[in-house]
DNA sequence: TCTACACCCTGTAGTCACTACAGACACAAC
DNA sequence: GTTGTGTCTGTAGTGACTACAGGGTGTAGA
């Protein structure tokens, strides 16, 4: 098999980090085109894709749905590759995960008092279960 | 129907702040013990489960598993209530949402760089898609 | 009495983003 | 010919819900 030919779907998931079955997933879903077979109907994949999976790879890492992840990509395929709907996407991104922080640090406040409440355990009641029990 | 018979779901619902069908989830997957019912087949709830069912919302919300909620009232409801497995329960949490703490923070930095490049999206090449096309 | 309506029932399927598996085929080395 | 690794398809499972479809219950008003 020349090198010409492609690689295959095992090579791919270790040059990109994504695992096989994810990426048969993504095909599957129309994140990744379907690839093209070899005689005996194994997937065949050149550079670009392992690039355009590392794509993938970074944008669900930043919190990226794969509707949002198809549509990115599709703006990156695009001619313009204009910036307005990818800002507004990051932008929803970046409030998001601002949300999700503010969240996160109430909660983390919550447990750690909870924690502290608890000592050793050698309380006859125990404080996080009495916190769990009456209104926060 | 005598209040003494108790409230139906919608109630238990609305003052719960859970909705109806999580709560015949709940029952569905022993989060919450089987109603009894109705001569017409309602479920019928007494003042102890709504405290039961914000027991679970709180737990919930501080992002224990269902698994997780199913010992806590189990541990809740057991006579010792001793500390030190809810202990490990809560430090595990904690540490589970320190982690996500850290990881939130660091893609909150990647998206206000991203952002911030991008500027007006005036310009011909939209810098958060090639950022997302190379190793970050 | 009839009817409208809110409420509730069961059971199933859908969501998201994978992950795991069964059972079969492809291909290279020994 | 056999072994071993890689790959194929298709289906089902995960967690924690959510959304129906298609029916029954109970009550208030005309």
């Amino acid at each position: 098999m020349a090198s010409s030919a492609g690689i295959r779907i095992g090579a791919l998931s270790r040059q990109s980090g994504v695992n096989i079955e994810t990426i048969r997933y993504y095909e599957r879903i129309g994140v990744l085109p379907k690839a093209p077979r070899s005689s005996g109907g194994y997937r065949l994949y050149r550079h670009g894709d392992v690039a355009r999976l590392a794509f993938v790879r970074r944008a669900r890492g930043l919190g990226f749905s794969l509707d949002d992840v198809r549509e990115l990509l599709t703006l990156a395929d695009g001619k313009s590759r204009s910036c307005q709907r990818v800002y507004n996407m990051a932008g929803g991104r970046l409030a998001d995960v601002r949300a999700r922080l503010v969240d996160l640090r109430r909660l983390e406040g919550v447990l750690v008092d909870m924690v502290a409440t608890c000592a050793e355990g050698t309380l006859p009641v125990c404080p996080i279960l009495d916190a769990l029990g009456h209104a926060a």
